[in-house]
DNA sequence: TAAAAATACTCCATAGGTATTTTAT
DNA sequence: ATAAAATACCTATGGAGTATTTTTA
């Protein structure tokens, strides 16, 4: 069996063209070099060197194997540097699943800072819903996603960063007190706007509407948020946008958005892994720049 | 320090994800092999595996990691392959030396006879006179010469072939008795004709017609046959030209190739390599094959 | 004969095995 | 409770050292 050692070594004699000195360069003794070459010469079934007093020559195969042995030792250098420079958090590949009702809105924020505080971490992302990203995070097919909380599994770590409050998108032609009064009230008048089954915001804001009755809540169910959106201003009825997608769906022509009376509902956005995983520190560290994109966000928004 | 053992049961680890299966696979205990991944963790002071009860994750860097593994692995074994299947006789690089005055007359017939019989064989051709070869030979820059015996070098081993005759090329208009009178006498009257300085040819000529007097020698010297065939065609004197040239050199027009009266002047074209070679049963192999080009060559002239 | 590599041998580090404990689900 | 991996400990292989012999130029 060809072993690294005997490569490092018949590297070295190629080099040296000596077996002594070529000893002297791998720091130990002649024959302990003799000793490998040979072994590797056994192992290959061919002679990689003439022996002669004037020092040592390599045969054509000599040639050849000590020219792949290079490759293959560079190629573990370069393993063991690759794992070296990034022993520091976060560098490397990361895979990422975030919720629709997240990624449009943290991403633009989120990217620019991660790229600038950890250059070296190649982020691969996948959108998808909860249910989905969940099943992907616990095939190891994803490493780390950002979603909405709670999420029940016992062998997930969540980690909660912030609150993203619940607004209401309304039409502009709307009149209504400031702040809105608190959610059943306002329910028991317009038809609430949600979107399709599976995205935990149409579960959300069912609970937070206390609404459990279908005749209500129209189930048409639209596939994006830009698109219930375009449904309130249109005067369809009303829908519940997390302030994070404020900026960039308030701007909608014909749609206002209002504050909701205390005690503001809301959702939590946070991230999950495998307990197993031993990156814990660096999902704390990529928690806090999420927490960051965030207030960069809402900064934003005033 | 990384071993290849390391390399080869982590990969295992990462194919099976399971360190009893990967152990399995690897024909070692669970432990030894526990053991040897969590030293190629520390070596590279990354973890490279999740564990769990479930088996077993990789880690985005022990993806990495497994990728170049499996690189490494794959290009050692390409290079045991590589060796085992040129264990045959002649096969891989040569760097192989031929002197002008034989190169291209044999290697038309050599190149295919080589090319069909040793297809593994790549030979690098370097062609240049006898003090240059003789150099690079010495130097390990070539493995085997093909050339005009005897070359004295205590260092290195020689193996004659064949005698590869001198013929006399004469003006067509030339009137002389056939075979062609002993050289001496034939010098006396006529202006011999010589390749330039460094030729062994030219030396070897020198020798046959056992002159030493520059007086009736055509001190111009041309570098190619060719030339001085040309010269002769044209009646500036006439050459001695070795056999093997006769097929390509022969057919000029207004020249003709005579034999010498016996005893007919020849040169011995052999083979020359470092006494060290542990490549000697190759080099008969391949004098056998030059011995038949040569045969070849004969046959086309009759 | 002198320099270089091979060989002989001894020692120790380490790989691998068995038995057992710890861990996580 | 149980499967899986880690740990502890022992053995044996083999890599490296020192001393010496063989080879060859």
């Amino acid at each position: 069996m060809i072993t690294l050692r005997q490569l490092r070594y018949f590297e070295a004699l190629a080099r040296a063209r000596h077996f002594g000195r070529a000893a002297d360069i791998c720091a130990i003794t002649q024959p302990a070099l003799s000793q490998q070459v040979k072994e590797l010469e056994e192992t290959l079934g061919q002679a990689l060197v003439e022996r002669g007093r004037g020092g040592v020559r390599l045969t054509p195969m000599g040639r050849e194997i000590a020219e792949r042995a290079r490759k293959v030792l560079a190629d573990v250098r370069d393993m063991e540097d690759h794992a070296r420079s990034r022993r520091a958090r976060l560098s490397g590949r990361l895979a990422l699943g975030v919720i629709p009702s997240i990624a449009p809105y943290i991403l633009p924020a989120l990217l620019p800072l991660l790229r600038r505080e950890y250059p070296d971490l190649e982020l691969e992302l996948h959108e998808a819903q909860t249910e989905v990203i969940l099943e992907e995070l616990s095939d190891g097919r994803l490493d780390l996603l950002l979603l909405a909380l709670p999420v029940e599994a016992a062998h997930l770590q969540t980690l909660p960063l912030f609150e993203d409050p619940f607004l209401l998108a309304v039409p502009s032609a709307m009149e209504l007190p400031r702040p809105a009064p608190c959610l059943p009230e306002l329910m028991a008048g317009h038809r609430l706007l949600l979107l399709e089954e599976g995205h935990c915001l149409r579960d959300q804001a069912l609970a937070v509407c206390a609404l459990r009755e279908r005749g209500r809540i129209d189930t048409f169910g639209a596939s994006t948020l830009s698109t219930i959106v375009q449904m309130v201003a249109a005067g369809l009825g009303i829908t519940l946008l997390p302030e994070m997608a404020a900026a960039v769906e308030g701007r909608t022509e014909g749609v206002e958005l209002l504050r909701i009376a205390p005690p503001e509902p809301s959702r939590t956005v946070g991230l999950a892994w495998r307990r197993a995983s031993p990156l814990e520190d660096d999902f704390h560290a990529f928690g806090e720049v999420v927490r960051r994109a965030q207030e960069g966000l809402a900064a934003l928004r005033k």
